[in-house]
DNA sequence: AATGAATGAGTCTTCATTCAT
DNA sequence: GATGAATGAAGACTCATTCAT
């Protein structure tokens, strides 16, 4: 499952046209043409169109876990923990927000025959490490007990994707501009306020000299 | 611009295919087909493919702002009121949700063709009412002033739209079946979830004992 | 065959639309919209557009004769009566040039299902009085004899015919410019290049004495 | 630029039926059906029917101004060399009638996205050619210089028009048959009435003695 | 291993016409 | 007598894929 040079510059163009202007919406002569291909290429090297998408995710998707787990054996006290969790998953959506988006689109599609067994995978691994993180806190009595941890994901990856889907608007709002800004936003504020979010989430309720504490 | 019975028909059953498949992944023909007339039609009631999308999103997402100002003439303090702000944003959005994840995707597709005004109009009233209210609140010193307030509304729709998005990962997770079950897992715990989500992070880092009291 | 101010609208729209882009290059639409008049007016008027066509011609291309005569009964020599001539063949069809430019065209074109009796009665009229002329020219022994009479139709018509439909090119050559002056040209240096043409080709190796006075 | 088979195949008939039809009057489908080839072929040779016009044009309306200079260098008086250039022009121009009728028709039409650059400069070359011919018969005191050199392309070409256009008529006036004859008569009698023409016009008011002479 | 040529099925849109009112 | 609504057929074009080389 190597890819060749050509390969590679052909999901790479994949990833870009899927992520602007969807997977329907994007052509086959559309990717052969950006990535200075045949036509035939894409056929002969992946199957076809949706096949391509296959690829493309299983080669965005794969590995994920080890970077997580090094985050739970840090030093540091739980809220710490989260923070740096957040960072990390935010950092990583970021850096393959083109795959996912489509992916995210795409999941919800019933005429899609698309194996999304990776992003499941990768969504469960997410879920798992999370929930690791926020029982261990709440046995040592840091984190309340009412947060309902599945829902900390759509939170989480949630806020990034309405925010990046549309950074337009809020470019606008902000006064943002250029496309430095809005990288620069996302690993400054945008990432703050999500780990700003789940901490309170996770206090909310708590006596709070406790929480304060630690 | 009232819409006759077989308009109607077109923009439901559109509706419904746009979402499920997205605009390029549906045709005008597969319209057509499901409510039950003919092809010309389409071009005939609205001109063409992205009208009939214009057409869509100017008659599902019009008057809003009316509803939202009921809720800042609420009795009660400013905590029950951002519980009912975030109910009716969620409860608004998960009824058009269909017209919304059409919008949110094709919002960003540099290729569309379509006016997003209406949209773009009901992102700012949604975000002026948020506004209004949380400031309001920090000069009650109710809430915290360190909230990034235009985030809040990534916070509130993305949790949103991530969580119905996938809900097949849901359900498995949760082991919900069944559609009604994703109705009344909204209603429900999907509201409280994100209204503590937003009140925790109004509060976080504030002494406690007010918001302890709600 | 009278025609109501309607129907008069819409022959005059569709003469224009018909020089202009062609029968084929015509939608009924565009004639509908231009006349202001509903679509379903010009089949219920005219049957079909074929039929338009037919009703165009027509009313366009009756009446014609009874001004030739008058010629003919016109005092002055042969030369004179030939410049006559020229002058009001010319001037009939630049008149009705739209109509002859799509007749002219149609008229080969093997598809098209359109009477061009009316066309085809008033070619043979225009031959017939030219015939005359010249014949009676022949027989005072001022004209050639070795003229192909037959042949003088598209030497007059084909020129007119040729510098209209090029007008654009002839304009830049001349450097002529704006509507006007192409009016006048006809009017002035086209119809008199005509008659010379015609008028030399009359005399063409004949003794030069009777000629070089007119 | 070169043309392959098929593509050679498909201008040939697309050039019949442009001729025949015109160009809104004949379908890409008509065309795949008589060249024998799937319709898909024409965008994918040519991008689109416009540009097939296009190709049309380019492909016959090339290389002419070769074989007009040789008629300039002919040995033989004016007169003869004036001879010469009808039956080239209308030799030439009858044997690319088609490509020369579509184009002649659309060139008028505004709403046409064509190039009619090749058409243009060989408009020119012809005329710049008569010119010279002309301007050199009137410094040697051969021809009039009364006439309106640009006007003899309206002259010549519009006679063949419109005798060619309306040869149907034409036929049943002189009782011609068959295509073989049109093409005979073309070739002798039409082509010796436009030098009788030419020549005509060119020594109309001259002294007769030098101009029989030559 | 790689590709230019080719294609059938499909895209959206517009066509001229009909019909119920 | 007049027309708005409606439609089947056809318009040009693009699609993803295949296949011979």
């Amino acid at each position: 499952m190597e890819l060749n040079e050509k390969q590679a510059a052909i999901l790479e163009v994949a990833e870009k046209l899927f992520a602007e202007n969807g997977f329907d919406g994007t052509s086959v002569r559309q990717i052969a043409r950006e990535a200075n291909i045949n036509i035939a290429m894409i056929s002969y090297y992946f199957g076809s169109k949706e096949k391509l998408l296959d690829a493309l995710l299983y080669h965005r998707l794969a590995g994920f876990r080890h970077e997580m787990e090094k985050v739970m054996l840090d030093k540091g006290d739980h809220m710490h923990k989260v923070d740096r969790m957040v960072a990390l998953i935010v950092t990583r959506i970021h850096r393959n927000r083109r795959a996912y988006k489509v992916v995210s689109f795409e999941y919800s599609n019933p005429s899609r025959q698309v194996s999304f067994e990776n992003y499941i995978r990768r969504k469960k691994d997410n879920y798992s490490m999370i929930e690791k993180l926020i029982k261990s806190g709440q046995k040592a009595g840091v984190f309340s007990k009412k947060v309902n941890i599945p829902l900390l994901i759509p939170t989480i990856l949630g806020t990034y994707f309405h925010f990046y889907n549309h950074r337009k608007f809020f470019e606008a709002l902000h006064g943002l501009d250029g496309k430095q800004t809005v990288e620069d936003y996302v690993n400054t504020t945008l990432i703050r306020h999500i780990q700003q979010t789940v901490k309170a989430l996770l206090t909310y309720e708590m006596p709070r000299g406790k929480s304060q504490i630690n």
